[in-house]
DNA sequence: ATGGTAGCGTAGCTA
């Protein structure tokens, strides 16, 4: 089972990348994120000619949306919602076998790291910590369960191109990590990308738009993740960050996505 | 310390 995540920054002017990413990759399951578009406009027709059949999207108008495609059926499909807000970050998925897969969108946290003058990020580390409460108490870590998404967040020193320069950073803040790796914890979650990447080699999933030349400056992020429960683990197989797709014309995201196998 | 770009929707917010 190949499983992917990408966020598309607008799905309708993405859309002919998006199937290039599915003619070329071919994943069973590919979560998008920042479709920026209500239910009723999404781009179904293309997705469901390249057999993508089932679509579970959950979107609003101009910001955020998030949404599944899949090859495989769902056998139950919801929404979530967090900080009494309707912001449609949070859908997930039954597939085939019982695994339950979740797709993300965490709030980016503006450009201040102080909750007490910043909203935004209030609502980033409330987000995180209704989370990190939810998952335990809603669900064992023996199930199989597969987190995607654009987390917003790059937890580990070699994650970012510059640990020292982006502590203060939002994205790489201490506080946003811990919170973070709380929720990893919380049901044992395993880093898939990194099981095959090692923790000391630099990877990046984002680069901004507000560079000259981001293949040159590479001062990107790792923001855009894929976790396992610990039931999925050993059928791990491989994965791959598509940095080229940073370069796609015309009009490439500002993320690349993540591609994670499973032998299932 | 600042500004740089992109998308939505057509001003200004969000990233």
């Amino acid at each position: 089972m190949r499983i992917a995540t990408w966020n598309i920054n607008s799905v309708r002017l993405r859309l002919p990348l998006v199937c290039k990413l599915l003619d070329e990759q071919a994943p069973d399951v590919l979560c998008l994120q920042e479709t920026k578009v209500v239910d009723d406009s999404f781009p179904t027709a293309e997705f469901r000619d390249r057999g993508y059949t089932h679509i579970h999207m959950h979107g609003m108008k101009s910001y955020n949306g998030v949404a599944i495609l899949s090859r495989l059926p769902f056998a139950s499909v919801d929404v979530k919602h967090w900080c009494e807000k309707q912001d449609c970050r949070h859908v997930l998925a039954t597939l085939p076998g019982g695994i339950e897969i979740h797709n993300l969108y965490i709030p980016a946290g503006g450009d201040v790291p102080d909750p007490a003058v910043n909203d935004k990020f209030a609502h980033k580390l409330r987000f995180l910590d209704e989370m990190r409460a939810w998952f335990p108490a809603n669900r064992s870590k023996d199930r199989p369960m597969i987190l995607v998404g654009d987390l917003n967040i790059a937890p580990l020193e070699q994650d970012v191109w510059s640990h020292r320069q982006l502590l203060d950073v939002v994205s790489h803040t201490p506080v946003e990590v811990e919170k973070l790796t709380a929720l990893q914890r919380s049901l044992d979650w395993v880093d898939a990308v990194r099981r095959f990447v090692p923790d000391s080699e630099k990877l990046y999933t984002w680069w901004s738009y507000r560079s000259a030349d981001w293949a040159a400056s590479d001062r990107g992020r790792r923001l855009d993740h894929v976790w396992v429960t610990p039931p999925l683990a050993p059928a791990l197989t491989g994965t791959r960050v598509l940095r080229e797709a940073r370069g796609w014309e015309p009009k490439p995201s500002d993320h690349v996505p993540v591609l994670v196998d499973l032998a299932l």
